[in-house]
DNA sequence: CAAACATATGAACACATATTCATTTGTTTG
DNA sequence: CAAACAAATGAATATGTGTTCATATGTTTG
């Protein structure tokens, strides 16, 4: 199920565009993105990450606090170790449509 | 009406996460983002772009360039200027959908 | 409390890249 | 064809940032 889209006209100001970059900047890093898709479905911790996408840990906790901080992921300790998980819905949706536009059919016009 | 999206089982290898991770990254620049925003409804031509969003002309072309390389835009010459317009809906989707997670409400566990 | 494990943090560095300036290419019209 | 306009390109630079290494903080268990 697809949630709602808000419309553009909450883009009026400056900020809102930097703040809406920041976040596309965030997903701009292949290491980052990676954690995003790993953390997407299901909550796993840093050293399962860092394992998983064969990162050191300390990379992985540097990015992590970047996207907590953007609210991309939301952390939860469990013991010993600290899990993560997209933050919501919306994460998933983002990179879906991004990944749509990759399939999509090439139609340039003045290409070459 | 909003388009279908694909599944994420296309981001098995790591060439097609690069791909998804540039596409980010070219969003996460203000300036091109902006650029994006102002092409994103109808075609606007490279000069009226610099003029309203205050941009140097060079500036502009060289956003407007890795942007069309990206198929992001896709550009029309009209005799002496060259209009750009977003490739396809699925980039005013993907900005939808970051804006609707940026309005989420924050719910996080362990944030202190 | 000490030891072991898991994560976070800080500094330093190598590298990428956004921007500017100068120039060139392309297009229309006298 | 020359002049004027529009866009693209290349080089140079300043700034940002992804990664590593070392260390600190936090948590459980003996």
């Amino acid at each position: 199920m697809k949630p709602e889209r808000r419309p553009l006209s909450t883009l009026g100001t400056e900020e809102a565009v930097s703040q809406l970059a920041d976040l596309f900047r965030l997903m701009g890093d292949t290491s980052r993105l990676r954690i995003i898709l790993a953390s997407l479905h299901e909550p796993i911790s840093v050293s399962d990450i860092a394992e998983k996408l064969e990162l050191s840990q300390s990379l992985v906790s540097h990015h992590l606090r970047l996207l907590r901080a953007a609210r991309v992921v939301r952390s939860e300790r469990r013991g010993k170790k600290v899990f993560y998980v997209a933050a919501d819905e919306h994460i998933q949706c983002v990179i879906e449509d991004m990944v749509a536009h990759i399939g999509e059919p090439d139609q340039a016009e003045g290409d070459d």
